[in-house]
Order: structure tokens, then sequence, then C-alpha cells
RNA sequence: GUCCCCAUCGUCUAGACGGCCUAGGACACCGCGCUUUCAAUGCGGCAACACGGGUUCGAAUCCCGUUGGGGACGCCA
């Protein structure tokens, strides 16, 4: 267990499965994952289930796909802790022997009772435990007289204090600490029992996680010290909150990842953005790749501020991967992306030339088939706000079909073709060349923004765009002015 | 309520030994340039050391207090 292995760096990912991975939880796997892969470690993952009513397989695929699609990779696990229950008796029955726990013999609401009332008495100290007080002989006979019982660890008197990677110096008085549970009166052990025993079982040197945990670690540490196993590094990472600086919740829209794929960000743009979400390398670099990121990440650079998860930064992100990516990924995301929406897309041939004008300007990969969405199918919609802007000229209605059989005529169609035709029409008819190109602009993608107008008169295709300009004919035709 | 922790622009943050900080970068926002709209891009702008005391020749950086925020106090994890 020792010896060889000692310099080996190990630090794991414990999730339990009560929900999805959220960005909080993604964040600390994200550390984690560097930090193993800066010191050459190992990461392992292992789900915490020992809450039976509460966890599901489900939520465990969950969690795993949330991971995969970050590219953490693990390289040890998943580990249950369902699956070690035995061992963990044996963990609590050691302490126990040892004379560091107790069979407590209260009923569970006993203690539901008395939590009630201690905002009221305010006490300074933790409520004692009577069955502290059970001699050994007492103990055993009601235990095997088949009483149910917790095991609880006697908290000793003294200070408990540590040394936190990222919060310094923490510590204690024991006394606030109440004598806590072991091993429920259902035999199923809790939370503080199995993180130590498999921390030093699966020989962890680094306990890296939210700092939820901080003042959870001084038990822990009792543990290790109870159970005379070294103590692994701790360091807590400050929370991820909401805009409204409360911890992260539902309320605050999408807070697990696998509703940010859904949403069209990349993972790599995600991964940058949580990666600096509490971390930061020093100095004024933020476009990082993982590489550089498992390169420059170190437990210093961790802050100790919460930070406020703002979900603008990760949009500029994505928009930056999105354009630096290349034309066949991207391509075949959009292609992904039309599917998953039920469009159908037409002419593969021009793709590429319709990725290279729209790949600056989208910012998620539902852009496609959203706002972009003419440019994959016929099927699409003129928006309301570009129509009120662009159309509302009534001489567009004459102006529309001249154009029309005007790019009718035109057999070349080309760049260069399709904007003397237009400028000169506008000049025929003494207007600006801008007021015809909203307009048709409109017609071409139904939206008032768009790439540059003759650049997608080339991409839709002559025959396309005669049709759609004869579409916004009969709109015209058939909407009564206002 | 008790204990622990935190505190730089709206947001993410830089700011090792206190002087290089009239506090830097990025996002967002606002102008201007480019331009057929938008995006991209270039330039410029707005905007912070929570407050009060110390220590010091000198503090965003150290100490104390106040305020604010977060976390933990379960037979949840």
């Amino acid at each position: 267990m020792t010896g060889i292995m000692h310099k080996e760096v190990r630090v794991r990912f414990a999730p339990s499965p009560t929900g999805y991975l959220h960005v909080g939880g993604a964040r600390t796997a994200l550390f984690n994952w560097l930090f193993a892969r800066h010191h050459g470690g190992k990461f392992i993952l292992r789900i915490e289930d020992t809450d039976f009513v509460r966890s599901s397989e489900e939520m465990v695929e969950g969690i795993l796909e949330g991971l995969r699609w970050l590219g953490l990779a693990w390289d040890e696990g998943p580990y249950f802790q369902s699956r070690r229950l035995e061992h963990y008796r044996s963990f609590a029955d050691r302490i126990l022997k040892q004379g560091n726990a107790y069979r407590c013999f209260c009923k569970t609401d006993e203690h539901a009772d008395r939590k009630s009332e201690y905002p009221v008495n305010a006490p300074e100290d933790a409520v004692a435990h009577e069955c502290a007080e059970l001699t050994g002989e007492d103990s055993r006979r009601r235990a095997e007289s088949g009483e149910p019982f917790a095991i609880r660890f006697k908290v000793p008197p003294d200070k408990t204090s540590f040394h936190d990677r990222v919060f310094g110096k923490i510590e204690i008085e024991n006394k606030i600490l109440e004598d806590f549970v072991l091993i429920r009166s259902d035999g199923i052990p809790t939370y503080h029992l199995v993180v130590v025993a498999d921390d030093i079982d699966m020989g962890i040197t680094h306990v890296i996680r939210g700092a939820d945990h901080l003042s959870n670690t001084p038990k822990q540490i009792l543990l290790y010290r109870a159970a005379g196993s070294p103590l692994p590094d701790f360091a807590h990472l400050p929370l991820i909150l909401g805009p409204d600086k409360q911890r992260l919740s539902k309320r605050h829209g999408a807070t697990s990842v696998m509703a940010y794929a859904e949403m069209g960000y990349l993972p790599d743009a995600f991964f940058n953005f949580l990666s600096l979400l509490g971390w930061s390398p020093g100095d004024d670099r933020e476009m990082l790749t993982r590489r550089e990121l498992t390169q420059l990440f170190s437990l210093e650079g961790v802050g100790k501020a919460d930070a406020v998860f703002g979900p603008e930064k990760l949009d500029w992100f994505n928009s930056r991967y999105l354009r630096d990516i290349s034309t066949e990924t991207l391509r075949e995301l959009a292609l992904k992306e039309l599917e998953a929406s039920g469009i159908e897309c037409f002419e593969t041939e021009s793709l590429d030339a319709r990725m290279e004008l729209l790949k600056v300007r989208i910012r998620k990969l539902t852009d496609f088939s959203t706002i972009f969405k003419a440019f994959f199918t016929d099927d699409f919609d003129y928006d309301p706000a570009a129509c009120k802007k662009f159309l509302k000229d009534p001489k567009l209605q004459a102006w529309i079909p001249k154009l029309h059989s005007l790019y009718n005529e035109d057999r070349e169609f080309t760049l260069e073709s399709t904007e003397a035709i237009l400028r000169s029409l506008a000049d025929r008819e003494g207007i600006k060349a801008g007021l015809l190109i909203n307009a048709v602009r409109v017609a071409l993608t139904g939206q008032g923004v768009a790439p540059g107008l003759f650049e997608v008169m080339q991409v839709l295709g002559r025959q396309r765009t005669i049709d759609r300009l004869e579409r916004l004919g009969k709109y015209l035709n058939s909407t009564p002015e206002d």
C-alpha cells in the first residue's frame, strides 16, 4: 500500500447520483482532472450512492454522460459505494472496538426533536449523547438482544486544525461537533465514514472538492486519526453561485452540464470557460487549450472567493471556439444540429461555403436551426421585426417583381452580376440600393441580419434566389398595407 | 442561533517580498471607423480596491473591527 506508489498523485471525483452533473460538480471534476493530468497522476471516479432513496441508476448514467461530453476521462472506476458496504462496516467495527465510537440506541426521531429545538436553545456545545455513557457490557447486551442501534463516533475534546491548500489554516473547537453517526440503524454507512474509508483505501493523496465540505473536514480528519491513516492534502474550491449570489440552483435556469450541450455549446468552450471559474493562470491569457490548461494548472492559482456563473462570457468563448473550428468539423456539427431539430438540409454541395459565411456569426450550434434556418431549408418564416423594418415601403410591391425577372434573365448569376443588377435597378428607380438589399435579405433569409447579401445569393443558388423573390412578391401582395 | 470561510469594475479575474497601481486584462455595455444589415475587426469610453480604524516613510496588498455574502451544523451526500 505504501512504498512504491507513495509519490503518485491520486485524486477523485465523487458525485452522488441524486441529480445530474451540474456545473459546480463539473468544475470540481475538471479541476481534479487537470490536477491529475498536470502531475501525471490518476483521476478516479467514485459514485457515492449510499443514499438509496435518492440515488438512481439513471442519474449515474447522466453523470457519466456529462463527464464524457466534457472529455474528462477517468483512469479508475467508477467505483460504487453501494457495493462496498461490508467494507465500511468492518471499518466502523474497528473504530468501535478501539473505543472511538459507540452504539447509539436512541430513536431517530428523538434527534429530530432535539434538532428542532436547538436554534432556540442556541447551545454553545453540541448536544451530548447519553448512549456514550453506556458501559460496553450494556451496549453489547442490548445489541445482541436485537435492539436497533446506530454507531456514533465519539468526538474527542480539544481542537482540530488542518492546512487547506487554498484556504490556509482552518481550526475549530471539537466541542461544537456532535458525535456523528458512522453507521445508521439500518446498517448503511454515512457519508463521513464512506468518504474517509474510501479515500484511505483508494490511496487518495489530494482531496479536491467544493468548499461546502470545508466545515465537514474536521470530522473526517478525526476519522483519519482514529483509523491511524495519514491525511491527504485538502483543497477546497470556492463555490459557484448564481447571478443573485445565491447558491446555483434550478431557479437560475440551466445548471445541468448536458443542458449546455443541448443548447449548442462546444465541450472545449465549456471546458475553457469552467477552468477560469475560480482559477486563473496568473496572467491575462484566457483562450487556453486543454494541453495548456493541464500545463498551467496549479492549486496556487485557485482563488478563495466564490464565483458567479455568468453565461455571457460562456457565449463569447463558444463563438471563439466555433470560429476557430475546422470547416469539416463545423459542417458535421451543423448537420447533427439540423437533424436534431428535424430540419432536412438541401444541397449539401454548397454546405462548406455556407459554413464559411456563418461561422463568424454563430454563437451556438442551435443558431443553425433557428436564426440561420433559411440557409438549410425552404421552410422558414419572415421575422416580424425584420418585416416591419425593411418591408414597409409599398413600392417594394413593384420593385421585387422587377428584380425577380432581372435575375431570371441573368444567366451568369455571379457575385458581380447579381450586385450590378440590383444596383442599377436602384439607380433607375432613384432609390438607395440599401432599400432593396434589406428587403431582399428578408426574402432570402427571413431575417434582418445575415451575411453579405450577394454572397448569400451565391450559396443559395440562382433558382432558390428567384423562388424566394417570388415568394416575397406574393407575400407583399397579400399583406394589407398599414 | 452557533461555528467556519470569503470580500478588486455589472461579471470572470490580474495584483508573490507592502512601493513598478493615477489598479491591468477579458466578457457585457456605449461611442467612432469599416459597411448593404449583421458578424468579425480596429480605435476609444464607462466602470472596482465594501466601510472604519490602525501598523508603516508608503497598503488593494499586513492587523483589528463593522457591514455584506457564502458554507456547515442530519441515522443527505
